[in-house]
Formats: structure tokens, C-alpha cells, sequence
DNA sequence: TGACATCTACGGCGATCGTCGTACGCTTCT
DNA sequence: AGAAGCGTACGACGATCGCCGTAGATGTCA
């Protein structure tokens, strides 16, 4: 089945389970209001719309519900890239990769993981 | 000024504005119309919506309103990818390439594109 | 046992989204 | 001049977003 696409407040959300891996409620808002002030209820409200929407997994055996994130992080960011690669970019994975090379540098290991792709890429098809 | 992401259905407008140029709603609502099926006012709503948010601009000289697109492709390209940057791949360019080399192939075209941008991104930092 | 803390459920609020219907003003054609 | 068509403006509607307050259940501790 396919997930909806995260909102923004949600994604947050969904970056703590991936950080920190299944985590009460608490949890997420302490470490969210790390950044930005944010209500209790409010990210409880949230992760129960995602629940309902598939986003996550609530384990309710405890009394402290444990959410966890339904996808990997990879999965959302590939998911999300599609997403926009459809909707901005004519569907061309290549027009987004230039783009995003030329927005910010990176390591060199990225660099050389970037290489080893672009290798393996150009081994496939012309 | 900073303008607001741009919504998914005013996406659609802006890149039928890309891709035609500065347009009637009448040409927007039939490129559009093409794929789904859409009232000319609800196209004509989102321009107005949008013309407020400074996402299109508005030539009014002639009875029927002429819009263009208030920034590049590129430029919304980027501000799009720095975004989602920002909120799913934790600040880094490199996870983003990465995960989108992942998805989809390139041309040769693009790849040696993407070379290049990798040796001129290696000569500056390291 | 009673007071207090902790947790979930639920509903609401103002804003925005995507969509459209209707009103109304200009053209244009007969 | 009147009718028909094309164009914009405006408001509305149901859904969702992001945010929170309150109610009520459940646990803990003196």
C-alpha cells in the first residue's frame, strides 16, 4: 500500500523515530521542543492522525503508547524525491541530481559514493 | 523577498508557465486540461491566489490577463530541493544525490553533466 | 484512601488547499 | 440595440494543517 506523503510536522516527527527509534510521546516532544516550542497534545494529535494515515506504528501493550516509523528513512526520502521529481522536474532524476550538486558541497566520501554510482550507472545503460 | 513553497496544484500552473511562457488562464486551463479534468475557474483562482503569494506576476493591459512565472525554474528547483533538504535528508546535498542517483537513471548526457559538477565540486573543498 | 501526576481521546479554531458556482462587466455579432 | 460569449471577481464548501484546551482514565505516592 502507498503512504501519503508526510506534512511537514509530521516528517518532523517522523526524524526523531528515525533518530532515536520507537519512542513515546513524551520522548518526541522533548526532543522537538529542543528546537521550537510545541504543546504536549499537540504532537500527540499529530502522531494519532499518523497513525490513521499508515505513517506509523503505535504499540499500545504499554500504558505510554511507542510509536514507531512505518518506513525507513530511505524509503520516505526516496518516496519524497520521486514526489518532487514528478512535480518539478519533468521526471528527470538527472535534472534534480544537477540541481542538488549545485545547491551545497559535500564530503568526500559522499563525492566518492556519489562516483561509485554514477560507475555503476553508466555500466547499465547509455 | 522569500516566496512561499509553492502548492501542489500551483506547481502544475508554474510549469505550464515554464514551459509556454507567459500565458492567458485560457492557455493554462487547456495545457492542464489535458492531463485531468479541471473548471477554468478553479485555474483562474489559483493564478489570483498566486499573483497575492508573488509566485506569478500580472499583466493587465489586455482584457485577458497575461501571468508569468515570478521566479525561474531553476531557481524554484532549487528552492524546492533546499527545502526538502532541509526537512528530510538532515541538511545534506551528498544523502539527497545519493538517494536520487538511487532512483532512476540519467542519460549520458546528464551523467557526464554530473561528472563535472563532481570535479569542479572537488577542486574547491575537500 | 485520597491527592496528584501522567497519559490518551476528542473536539475546536483559524488558516490554507483544491475546487467550483455565480455574479457581473466588456466585446462582438447580428 | 439586444443577445450571446468571454473574461474577472468573489464567496463558498469540504478537507486538511498545525496547534492546543479540556475531559476523563489510569497510575503513583504519602
Amino acid at each position: 500500500m502507498n503512504l501519503p506523503r508526510p506534512t511537514d510536522a509530521e516528517l518532523a516527527v517522523l526524524n526523531v523515530l528515525w533518530d532515536r527509534g520507537p519512542s513515546t510521546v513524551r520522548r518526541i516532544h522533548e526532543v522537538i521542543s529542543g528546537d521550537r516550542d510545541l504543546g504536549y497534545t499537540t504532537v500527540l494529535k499529530s502522531l494519532q492522525v499518523m497513525t490513521e494515515k499508515g505513517l506509523v506504528l503505535r504499540d499500545e501493550t504499554e500504558r505510554s503508547h511507542v510509536y514507531a516509523a512505518a518506513q525507513t528513512a530511505t524509503q520516505t526520502q526516496r518516496s519524497l524525491l520521486g514526489d518532487l521529481m514528478e512535480r518539478a522536474f519533468g521526471g528527470s532524476a538527472a535534472k534534480l541530481v544537477i540541481q542538488a550538486l549545485h545547491a551545497k558541497r559535500a564530503s568526500k566520501q559522499d563525492l566518492a559514493e556519489i562516483r561509485r554510482l554514477l560507475d555503476q550507472a553508466e555500466g547499465g545503460e547509455g
